[in-house]
DNA sequence: AGATATCCTGACCGAATGGTCAGTAACTTG
DNA sequence: CAAGTTACTGACCATTCGGTCAGGATATCT
């Protein structure tokens, strides 16, 4: 198994050598607009606020981006790619409890990293995923559905209880992603202003706790 | 410890007995609005919207609502009275395995049976809370809170592991909600139409059995 | 039946929406 | 420096937004 890499986002996205100039605007415009898009959805965002966000006029953001569907698109797929980067391949023979724990701590990295990212993609599936039912349906249920698998053979071999591996699938994106999307209730809560470093770690640790002896999987090495 | 009784909603919000057509319209613009704001968001949805899925004229929804913002927050209302109305009290003496498996229960019910008004609340906090900030760090923060302190008991008492109640009480939280808040990514993966009776009896079971296992919870009597 | 309160809605308002475009400014390159 | 590309933007457009209102329709009650 390669572990999960979550790469340090240098924010090159695409290779574009010339123009620098539009390289920075867009960078602002894109940044400015998952910020908005992942507050008010796809329809409640408009693009004044999105390039007051930026620091920009309005037809600017349109030089760059065209339209704002063509916008909001374009963040859908920088946060799938961010997604697809930690979405290495496992095999049988790979320990469970190292795989289960990097998978909780990848994804719960890639919520820290990107909360506003996070909070985009949960406002689309919120609406109905209009824009990523192919994805669902395609790339992503492949992926659950290779995954389950080795669960399963998992469960077989006795290496863990025999749990339905999609919902536990679920129950780790749920559990991560909570963190980033109802950030708003954490810290109303927990009487915080924002989560520390310490904070993610201890959370990190307890969910892998509790999901791994859940699951009856024995931490570290079978 | 009384158990936590989803009340059958008999759709009786409060009592004005007269008015049958205010009644009858009220319900259809309030079922309707859930639907698009959950959909859609506060900005996001229009009255128009609203009006053509209650299927009456704008200025009808007006005429009982007021206004967008009051309607909105009516609906907020009504969904935190759902809440609450499962907020039982609990005490030190109670069964762990029992309190925590009617808390996991109890909270797949109300998500199963108001989806949309689950949606709903999941936009509100995406949106950083708007409305609902003075909820989130009163009420709400106490009964986390209270909560949090028995469970720590419980700890002591050596009838659960040591874990951070306030995380698992998060982690119930967002596995369970998660069924209603992210149905489309469910259902595009599972390539179902809808969730059955029978799947979310499945969920409930698999989600009481691996949080209780994980902390530490001997199932049924200590 | 008549009086009264409730119910209903099309027309309208100013503001904001996403998007277009013509024209200008600022770089880059020969 | 001149030509050419890229960057920029204010004015404008049709549409939709939340909300108002006058006036007619309907129900309810004595």
């Amino acid at each position: 198994m390669t572990l999960c890499k979550v790469p340090q986002d240098t924010g090159e996205e695409k290779g574009e050598a010339n123009g620098a100039i539009r390289e920075r605007n867009e960078r602002a415009i894109l940044a400015a607009a998952e910020r908005i898009f992942a507050q008010h959805g796809f329809r409640g965002a408009s693009l004044q606020a999105i390039a007051h966000e930026a620091g920009l006029p309005k037809s600017n953001v349109l030089y760059y981006m065209g339209s704002k569907r063509g916008l909001y698109v374009r963040l859908l797929e920088r946060m799938m790619a961010r997604w697809n980067a930690l979405l290495d391949d496992i095999s049988v023979d790979d320990d469970p409890a190292e795989v289960l724990e990097s998978f909780i701590r990848s994804k719960m990295q890639l919520s820290r990293r990107h909360p506003e990212g996070s909070r985009l993609f949960a406002a689309e599936i919120l609406g109905g995923a209009p824009f990523l039912q192919d994805y669902l349906r395609g790339e992503l249920r492949d992926w659950v559905k290779a995954r389950a698998r080795i669960f399963e053979q998992w469960s077989a071999r006795g290496l863990m209880d025999p749990v339905d591996p999609v919902w536990l699938i679920f129950l780790i994106w749920s559990a991560t992603q909570h963190y980033a999307d109802f950030e708003a209730q954490v810290l109303g809560i927990t009487d915080k202003d924002a989560l520390t470093d310490s904070d993610v770690e201890a959370i990190t640790g307890f969910l892998t706790q509790v999901i791994l002896k859940g699951c009856g999987v024995t931490p570290r090495q079978a």
